[in-house]
DNA sequence: AGCCTGACCTAGG
DNA sequence: TCCTAGGCCAGGC
């Protein structure tokens, strides 16, 4: 309800842009908001994203590497690896496959 | 009230 | 090319 939740919204709603099937980095989305060095911050939204009443498909964000450095804030350390899965993702230890090519980057898919 | 930590990333040596 | 340090700032103790 503060100032600073602007920021941790702009997140969430970044982050419900986000296609099935595809995912982005953590990085990617503070560049995009204006805070390129404040990626750590988009985490922490990520963190808070679960008491929000509107779904935020945090699953789809991924560390620059493309490794699901979250996974075990998901209630369990498999319900990341299963949300991605269940939407044509391949996770091999941790890792999305493929990631250069799913790699969804609001800069370029919303910057038009 | 202050210190520590954390789902990260980039730059500099 | 590997390693170190700095910056972001909200929450927990």
């Amino acid at each position: 309800m503060s100032k600073s939740n602007n920021f941790f919204e702009k997140v969430y709603e970044l982050t419900r842009l986000i296609p099935p099937g595809r995912v982005t980095t953590y990085g990617a989305i503070a560049r995009y908001l204006g805070s390129p060095q404040s990626s750590r911050m988009v985490g922490w939204a990520m963190n808070s994203s679960f008491t929000q009443v509107v779904f935020v498909p945090a699953h789809r964000v991924v560390n620059r590497m493309g490794m699901l450095t979250g996974k075990h804030h998901f209630g369990g350390s498999k319900i990341m690896v299963e949300l991605l899965e269940s939407e044509g993702i391949v996770v091999i230890n941790d890792e999305v496959v493929d990631f250069t090519n799913l790699f969804w980057d609001p800069m370029k898919e919303l910057a038009l």
